[in-house]
DNA sequence: CTTATAGTACTAAGTAACTAGTATGTCAAG
DNA sequence: CTTGACATACTAGTTACTTAGTACTATAAG
């Protein structure tokens, strides 16, 4: 049995973003964001997004007649368990393999570097 | 259309993990190796590994009665090419979110911070 | 009132991912 | 020479992911 995907899947995820940068939408909000970038039905938007209701992502109520959804969680909170279960695994759980590869490889730009810098020094 | 995904799947990097552990490896090799971790069948192996073929992970040749399998490519290639992924598809392809999460998130330990410090400061 | 519009509910279907069974061939042991 | 071990080749089934069509309902326009 293929086990079930325990963060966003990828188009999950671009729904999730677009759902975050405007607190509530409806579907024809998502859908006609989605159109800009391709071609979609408006049911495939909707069962989507009833998709990511019945897995706890979002959260609905009726507004006349169609319903309004909001993010169930911070964006940060989501985004943060997928780095999680990125790390855990690909690095088996631990971040430093993951820092060294963004920071020897050409990941980062040097004005990142910087910022990155900076934080680390007022957490130290 | 449902997209294939463009890089290693769980599964898959399970395997590759264990290639690259080891140089070369028959399917016994690593059957035997993931049989300690989970139930799993010969043949799902070796159906696991002749898809790591297929897609180019892989390299084999024949060597007596079995096929020896060797990683096509470095270790550091393939998973510099998950995290590019990774940024891409959740930070819109920028590093410096995710550094900021990885930094000010519960994900780092103190000591690999000192390490990243004394990275960064080599890499001044 | 009829019709166009806009929404949901339900159903369906293709493909990737994952898993494993069955058939077949080869070689070594007895 | 028969049998068991072990390898591949081929086939197949389940589930998640993704997409979308069709039926139905309610509202708004003419």
């Amino acid at each position: 049995m293929r086990p079930r995907h325990s963060t966003l899947t990828p188009q999950e995820l671009e729904i999730m973003k677009l759902v975050w940068e405007r607190d509530s939408v409806t579907v024809r909000d998502v859908y006609e964001a989605l159109l800009e970038r391709r071609k979609i039905a408006y049911t495939t938007v909707m069962t989507m997004m009833k998709i990511l209701e019945l897995k706890g992502y979002l959260k609905k109520r009726r507004q006349e007649r169609a319903f309004v959804y909001w993010p169930a969680d911070k964006k940060e909170k989501v985004i943060g368990k997928m780095i999680r279960e990125f790390m855990d695994r690909v690095f088996n759980g631990s971040a430093e393999p993951l820092l060294v590869h963004l920071v020897k490889g050409k990941h980062i730009r040097e004005k990142d570097l910087e910022k990155v810098r900076r934080m680390l020094k007022e957490s130290k």
